[in-house]
DNA sequence: TATTGTTATACTCTATAACTATA
DNA sequence: TATAGTTATAGAGTATAACAATA
């Protein structure tokens, strides 16, 4: 049945027309930056975000503030991760309605509000980072351990960081 | 006045309290990724998507079909951006509507649209490509050419083509 | 007067289900 | 019965403006 497969179309997967070139647009990074967030999510959705019912900017935010000793404010965070604030707060909200972080006003400045994880929060973004070396580990099959590390490496001077 | 800044903040740019430790989320490669696409897409608007009015994933189709001779189908389009078929039916819509992209039955199967590029299309697609290298080259300040290059390799080896 | 955070709201993006027409 | 594409629609994500409290 299929098409016809004009050249030897090798069955990539499910069905699959000749697949195309994506010939002009190789060497524009931001290009194969959304493309390899595909499979970047899949992974994440996998191993994290479904089990834990986390989306990505819910991990990204919980494990911010375990990483910072829990001393952050919303300012800080919506810098970290280019978050408007008033998309923040939402987030926040969400989180806190789950029981997963709080909010406390700073004494030394009563417009700052600081962001703690509770207990439940602080085991949550645990275990679900725990579960990082087995989703990392399965780009395995793409990219050796010293590509990923590169990659990394120039992802993070890409933002520029490093 | 500054809040107090606990480390030496060298006032990053604008304002900016204290940066927090990106820590333990600096080895996840998704999270690197969402991190590097945002200047990525600011670039993308300063040198192409605000001149030209296309998003990124316009500027995309114009030139998934300019680069592949005009001979394609919407089911290699989607494929090609892991677009859902009704999102690309209403990006191609507005695309039409532009006159930059013309859709015509198959026939050898009725079912089937290819999508070519009008004269004026084409046009566009050509001149918005012309700007990449500018774009490109902004990146100079935080990557050489040859980190540039290697980044694009990485990246499509980890989006599995390569 | 400027800043942190909130509220309200609108806009876009993305995903799903149901349908048409072809095969 | 399966596939390419469309229509309709709902849900999630993102951005902006106006406001409150504080500095």
């Amino acid at each position: 049945m299929k098409p016809k497969a004009t050249a030897g179309a090798a069955a990539t997967e499910d069905d699959a027309p000749r697949p195309l070139d994506h010939g002009a647009l190789d060497e524009v990074l931001g290009y194969q930056l959304s493309l390899a967030d595909v499979p970047s999510k899949r992974l994440y959705f996998k191993h994290i975000g479904t089990p834990f019912r986390l989306r990505p900017v819910e991990y990204s935010l919980l494990v911010l503030v375990l990483s910072n000793g829990n001393d952050v404010t919303q300012k800080q965070l919506g810098q970290a991760l280019s978050l408007p604030a008033p998309n923040l707060t939402i987030l926040l909200d969400k989180l806190a309605e789950r029981g997963l972080i709080a909010r406390e006003r700073s004494d030394v400045d009563r417009r700052v509000q600081h962001v703690r994880l509770t207990a439940s929060g602080t085991r949550l973004a645990r275990e679900a980072h725990a579960c990082v070396p087995a989703m990392e580990r399965e780009w395995s099959g793409l990219l050796s351990a010293q590509e990923k590390a590169l990659l990394a490496r120039l992802l993070r001077k890409m933002a520029g960081r490093s």
